[in-house]
DNA sequence: GGGCTGACCTACT
DNA sequence: CAGTAGGCCAGCC
């Protein structure tokens, strides 16, 4: 496929689009952890260049952003910080609950769906 | 080419 | 549960 000359430069700036892509997927009131949208954009380890994808990805791309936190459930900006306020709204506004600052990834994860497609909401 | 950084992860203590 | 250590790898200087 062609390279688009707006966004990456070379071939090696087009996993970007892949997790762009994976992230554009999350459901409303679900969140992904890093790792696991790494893993769904078919790289297994690159839970860091998520990150780098999130903070480069144009504006224009109404990406949910918002979706992607880290393993702990948590959010990964600083608590006083701006980005840490904005993110627990956004996902306040889509029905996500959190407890003590964290989230229940038993029930917003992408783990948690599959369970509950599987054993239903008693486990 | 070399070294530092980072919206991270897993494992261990 | 909190803190630490090692790993990972694309950008940037």
């Amino acid at each position: 496929m062609t390279p688009d000359p707006k966004l990456g430069k070379t071939d090696t700036g087009n996993w970007y689009q892949s997790v762009w892509k994976v992230v554009c997927e999350i459901p409303d009131g679900h969140v992904l952890t890093y790792g696991e949208v790494a893993r769904l954009s078919g790289m297994p380890r690159a839970a860091r260049r998520v990150s780098q994808a999130l903070r480069r990805a144009p504006r224009g791309l109404d990406l949910p952003w918002h979706r992607v936190i880290n393993s702990q459930g948590k959010i990964s900006f600083k608590k006083d910080s701006i980005g840490w306020q904005k993110q627990k709204d956004l996902l306040e506004a889509e029905g996500v609950v959190f407890l003590n600052g964290k989230i229940d990834l038993g029930k917003y994860g992408y783990r948690g769906a599959v369970d509950r497609l599987l054993w239903g909401d008693d486990e």
